[in-house]
DNA sequence: ACTAAACGGTTACAAATGCAACTATTAACT
DNA sequence: AGTTAATAGTTGCATTTGTAACCGTTTAGT
């Protein structure tokens, strides 16, 4: 007499499944337009939305771990997106901002992801995609000690 | 006048999150316990669910790549956990099945993942938890080539 | 029947990731 | 002041993952 999970009714499970459909069909778009990764998009975008920023807020604000952050910012410097300031104050922090560059690709991203977000929206259905977002906004009030 | 794009308004990032965060905490109870991967985890699920697939089809409900498919069911054999046995007709599948200690451990893990997901439905609250699942069903609805 | 294409599964290699150790600097404690 | 602990960020190394090539077998086309 087996007790059976029926993988498909586990939450943890459909939420990893939807994220992956959902964020790999993103990821295909800014690949294909930049060549980007993701945790460099995900720096672009944190810079872009707030302006500057150091690496450890970047890591803290998109929960990346600080080696992504760190490897992730070199490339675009690299690429002539980002440019470091050294803190006045504390030498161990570096300011980082976005370039005339950055900012061009960063303002691109944002048509890109708000068109992505609207189709996503559509096809899912206004009611849906307002469900989803209350059971994610649940999700995230859940406190970091029992979200990870 | 930047056109800024909130990170935490973008659907894409916040299903990562959030299913970062739930799985992370549900991996940890697995891996705690039984020492598993992940794939390996899903392996088991889906064996226990249906008794017995063959590679291909594990990779197909539980989408993972084939090559995670092979290692997970190379480890878990190596564990005693599962056996393989030939196809008559067909010599290139190979059927997959739990065997007694493989079927033992995957019934404590339906008890594992039964208390989390009531757990975390009760932390979330049942309304949000239903919204949830009305949320991820219209993406799970969404057509393949619109998902991947 | 014979060749080519397709398929199930594994493996080799390269890229991405995570962890731990490290450097440099600042803060805290006595 | 002087030692210790903490912090920002980088790097080396082991593990995980994805891609492509591969082997053996079956199917399809001619």
């Amino acid at each position: 007499m087996p007790d059976i999970l029926p993988l498909e009714a586990f939450l943890p499970y459909r939420l990893v499944r939807a994220s992956n459909a959902v964020s790999q069909r993103f990821a295909a778009a800014y690949k294909m337009r930049f060549g980007l990764t993701r945790p460099e998009w995900r720096s672009i975008a944190i810079l872009g939305e707030v302006g500057e920023a150091t690496a450890t807020e970047i890591g803290r604000r998109s929960t990346m771990h600080k080696t992504k952050v760190s490897r992730a910012v070199a490339a675009l410097e690299g690429r002539g997106w980002l440019t470091r300031r050294a803190d006045s104050d504390d030498r161990r922090v570096e300011h980082l901002e976005l370039t005339a560059k950055g900012r061009q690709a960063y303002r691109e991203l944002v048509q890109l992801a708000r068109r992505f977000q609207e189709d996503l929206v559509r096809e899912m259905g206004a009611d849906a995609a307002a469900a989803l977002d209350q059971g994610l906004t649940a999700v995230e009030r859940m406190p970091p000690a029992q979200r990870r």
